[in-house]
DNA sequence: TATTGTTATACTCTATAACTATA
DNA sequence: TATAGTTATAGAGTATAACAATA
């Protein structure tokens, strides 16, 4: 049966929730929320970062971002430390059990990445992480023309 | 350049994002919360439901399904009828200003899918969509088992 | 002056538990 | 007894505005 634009697009979305069912397990099990997880995940890449810069990636106001940090402070997964160079701003930095959730997020990302595409053929991968690309930029594109 | 699996999952998540952005526009625009939009769409696609039918679709409570509609009505989207058999139940209908907004997100929806994805030929678009669905399924294979 | 983070205030989404009305 | 929805209560995420400390 052929396919139209709508079928990828709800089949991607589909995914999507799927993937995201399985990190909702992953946050319950943790006692973890969405938000303070990416926060983790953030520090994850980024290193410990101060409040302003999660609040710039986070793309979330510096206010709410002291809510998020007060939490994961009080669950034991960060700290707050004094920024070396700069006394007005505070360097989140995570603790031990912090840096073993982050070393978790990423192993069970790529260990779903494997399950779930371990099995296409190299071909057939390429060519759909080919369609996925033009769709990012054809979207990029759309962004700017709209803003 | 080769690809792996991380970078098929990265891609997809990341092409969610940038709808979930767009949708975010449309929400903004329309005095809308996602959850409040949620509502809606699903009202679009099962008809007038009661509040119990809709808890059960949002796999959320019953308590918070009262919130979510005490604010579709006070946005003059919605209304609480009684229902005609079960006088315990109530039916949440869309107002003509509801209606209109749904057919706005399924309109939007429709032209989303048709820009993303309308230029890929036809034997890519399979292909694409076709891996989708093996994923998909290897997926829910995979939640099967944990389960 | 500009920036970093906090206190104050408020709204939304979410949950559980107890309760009312109806089936 | 069981089900539909609400009231009561609580916590988390989110925002804006005003403010303190520092750059």
């Amino acid at each position: 049966m052929p396919y139209d634009s709508t079928d990828a697009l709800d089949k991607v979305l589909h995914l999507t929730a799927l993937v995201a069912t399985d990190l909702a397990r992953f946050e319950r099990d943790s006692g973890l929320t969405q938000a303070r997880t990416r926060v983790l995940w953030i520090l994850g890449t980024e290193g410990p970062s101060t409040q302003r810069s999660l609040a710039t990636t986070l793309d979330v106001s510096p206010r709410n971002v002291t809510g998020l940090v007060d939490g994961l402070v009080r669950q034991g997964y960060v700290t707050r430390t004094p920024h070396p160079a700069d006394r007005r701003a505070t360097l989140v930095v995570p603790t031990t059990r912090g840096a073993g959730v982050i070393a978790d997020l990423r192993a069970s990302h790529e260990d779903l990445a494997h399950r779930l595409f371990g099995d296409v053929p190299p071909r057939r991968l390429t060519a759909f992480v080919t369609t996925l690309d033009q769709s990012i930029a054809t979207f990029a594109a759309l962004m700017e023309e709209d803003a």
